[in-house]
DNA sequence: TCGAGGAATTTGGTCAAACCAATGTTATAA
DNA sequence: TTATAACATTGGTTTGACCAAATTCCTCGA
């Protein structure tokens, strides 16, 4: 079905793919309001609904008598080099997973102030496949992945879900590491999903704390079996 | 420094105020524009503005001919949420808070079981000049910068170590945006160097469990500050 | 020639009145 | 009672005017 989406909405994607997308740098001017208001033949006042909304949304600064000026936004460009950072193809396995232990523990625990009901249903539905994947190792995999990245997209911090995701080639590499293991003694598969069912409960009752320990724990088993596979 | 708010932010705040403070459930209507419009002594443009920004915030639904509703939040959110939401000047701050928090709680307990005693000296001077900074801002930025950066160097992890490093800004604006409040109750300034007093001291005692606790209710500290300066 | 000061212009901020479009309400007729 | 038409309410958009802040540009004096 067609949804009608409000006209200050639509104008707003066209200003940012008009002048944000690249055709202009960051501290240049965009158009005056008028000149605006003609190019894409509305009235004043609805370009300057739109311009709002890029205002609220910190991508331009509007300034009384000077004009709309794109935002250097140092946040942003922070956000990707943070992304970089992390992005780097890095053989440092161990050090990856105490940056995992930190994300993941604090995302637990914004998670469990913030998930909506559709966060907490794809939650379950990734434990419910891990526990029918105990013969498929690759089902297995998808299932961990998603339990992971689900509770990340559950804090709704843009950051996090953008590093997690950045991660999640390292996370595989870290289970299919471990999972020689896992499938060797299936009651240790067991005590993992275990593990992600009682970090689903902690999360799900709003108990922050308890789930941010509880992924504390779980990431530092995971440090421990992978040692073991490694030997 | 009595800064100058955009007519349309403060409205914003009023109507929480009136409405979304308690006042009016979710689901529950506002009065329409028009009434809004003379009751605040303003034009319906200037309050259509503050209605918009609400919505962006997804505090509000606005539906043509039928009026503006009070959201059913997704996100459990007290009322210092509903304020962060609408102040932010980056929408990105505070997620950016969330990410120091998660980096440096970790950081302080790899720091308390790394630390080597040149880590610990260097922590130390950055204590000491801060304690003598009172009536320095930049000192005081410069000693706060290097007491959470010697901390992340500390955990010997080269992703913490870069990661503090490309967050340097960020802290730097947070610390800024705090400062006035600091000066202007000389015994907060107090309370903030005491804080790191004993973050210091639970590393250097290698205890991390503390160390991480202490460090964890330190950045919730600045959370709040930063909420309130931005009011 | 250069810089300071100030007038004129530009630009965003606010207001008012009108009309359109979608929704909600009420009255009327089958 | 129900379906429908007329009306009223409410948000959406346009226009034009004026205010306030910032910028631009010109003049004048050193």
């Amino acid at each position: 079905m067609a949804e009608k989406k409000k006209t200050y909405l639509v104008l707003a994607d066209k200003l940012i793919e008009c002048y944000l997308g690249g055709n202009l740098k960051p501290g240049e001017r965009l158009p005056s309001e008028r000149e605006l208001a003609v190019q894409f033949n509305v009235s004043r006042t609805t370009i300057r609904e739109a311009l709002r909304t890029l205002e609220l949304n910190g991508l331009i600064d509007i300034r009384q008598g000077g004009g709309s000026y794109v935002k250097v936004s140092d946040i942003q460009s922070n956000k990707e080099e943070i992304i970089t950072v992390v992005k780097a193809e890095n053989p440092l396995v161990f050090e990856m997973l105490e940056l995992r232990r930190a994300l993941e523990a604090e995302s637990s625990f914004l998670a469990a102030n913030r998930a909506t009901p559709a966060d907490l249903e794809k939650l379950r539905i990734a434990l419910h496949n891990m526990a029918l994947s105990k013969q498929d190792p690759e089902l297995g995999l998808k299932a961990d992945l998603d339990f992971h990245i689900g509770i990340a997209e559950a804090t709704h911090n843009s950051i996090f879900i953008e590093l997690i995701h950045t991660l999640k080639g390292h996370m595989e590499e870290t289970i299919r590491a471990t999972q020689n293991h896992r499938f060797k003694d299936l009651s240790r598969y067991g005590d993992t999903i275990n593990e992600h069912r009682e970090i689903y409960l902690a999360i799900a009752s709003g108990n922050g704390d308890k789930a941010k320990e509880l992924m504390e724990g779980h990431i530092t088993k995971i440090r421990a079996e992978l040692v073991e596979s490694m030997i």
